[in-house]
DNA sequence: AATACGGGGCC
DNA sequence: GGCCCAGTATT
């Protein structure tokens, strides 16, 4: 849950997780649409299924978690940092972590402009040493946790630093332009999402790969005009009432901003669709469905729209 | 060596 | 509105 994810974020979710599969048992029996379900509004959720892949790999062999660091490698959404946070931490070998808050504190200490292949090495050498006197896991949850407090990102508390004496960047003053900064502009996308009413059910699929891979999504048509809905629309066979036109909702992830346009139709029968294999949902249960956090809130929005009596459907010529 | 992959919190 | 976060897998 921690790769790439702030502790505030993840403390509920962890404790409720816990709490839902207590065992690696628990977790293999599980279907991954509830796993899913319980990752909802984490992100990154490939996680969730490699974790859960990981859960059937440990219960198959019937064995515990591996505490060696290069067993732990081979298991899916487990890779060096955290291979060896828990061979360290859960079980006290001696493998030092990098993490990005130790990538940082290197950087300042070593002068390094920024990371690299060969920083890789040099950082795991150093710290082999520098991790032999005592305790793996604290020392390497102190190390990060330095990187949290102290030696942050931006305004660094070097005072309280206990490597001021031996980092470069200190040294010189630099500390605020090391490691150098990247920037990727955003890209904007425009989406629009075909929301699909009938009776009491909306029409979702399973996302299949990529993005939200697992998830429940609205079909959807890139741009935001309004003719090749209809024509998706036609080309189902749809007999419907709408647009009914929604707030653009930001889907904002890594670099992109999809500006998702959500289009309301109240339809008069169902329709099928043809490869994506849509699912039309009960809203009582549309709970149950795992769905990134911008369609949970869209879900929202079209339920407070239906609940109003006096919602109009425009009906277009 | 780059890029894909979420979302919430902070300034 | 832009940046960052106890990274990993894929290209």
């Amino acid at each position: 849950m921690l790769q790439q994810t702030t502790i505030a974020a993840v403390r509920d979710y962890y404790t409720a997780w816990m709490k839902r599969f207590p065992t690696i048992n628990s977790l293999a029996q599980a279907s991954e649409q509830e796993v899913l379900r319980q990752w909802e509004g984490l992100g990154y959720y490939s996680r969730a299924r490699n974790i859960h892949k990981s859960a059937q790999v440990l219960d198959a062999a019937g064995t515990e978690l591996p505490k060696d660091y290069k067993e732990l490698l081979k298991l899916p959404g487990i890779g060096p940092y955290t291979a060896a946070a828990i061979s360290s931490i859960a079980f006290g070998l001696p493998h030092p972590v990098i993490d990005g808050n130790i990538k940082r504190i290197l950087c300042r200490i070593f002068l390094w402009p920024k990371w690299n292949k060969e920083r890789e090495t040099q950082a795991s050498a150093c710290l082999d040493k520098w991790i032999k006197p005592g305790p793996a896991g604290d020392f390497n949850e102190a190390m990060m946790e330095l990187g949290q407090k102290i030696c942050t990102k931006s305004s660094p508390q070097c005072g309280q630093c206990p490597f001021n004496s031996l980092c470069l960047a200190h040294k010189e003053n630099r500390q605020n332009e090391i490691p150098e900064a990247t920037s990727s502009r955003q890209i904007i996308k425009k989406t629009c999402l075909i929301i699909c009413v009938h009776h009491n059910h909306i029409l979702m699929t399973e996302k299949k790969q990529g993005l939200l891979k697992g998830l429940w999504v609205f079909p959807a048509l890139q741009g935001h005009e309004l003719s090749p809905v209809l024509e998706w629309l036609k080309k189902h066979d749809a007999d419907f009432k709408g647009p009914l036109v929604l707030k653009i909702q930001n889907h904002l992830y890594t670099k992109y901003k999809d500006q998702l346009l959500p289009l309301v139709f109240r339809l008069e029968s169902t329709i099928s669709l043809n490869e994506e294999k849509g699912c039309w949902i009960p809203l009582d249960k549309i709970g149950d469905f795992p769905m990134a956090s911008v369609y949970r809130k869209i879900v929202g929005e079209l339920e407070k729209c239906l609940e109003k009596k006096n919602t109009r459907f425009i009906c277009l010529p």
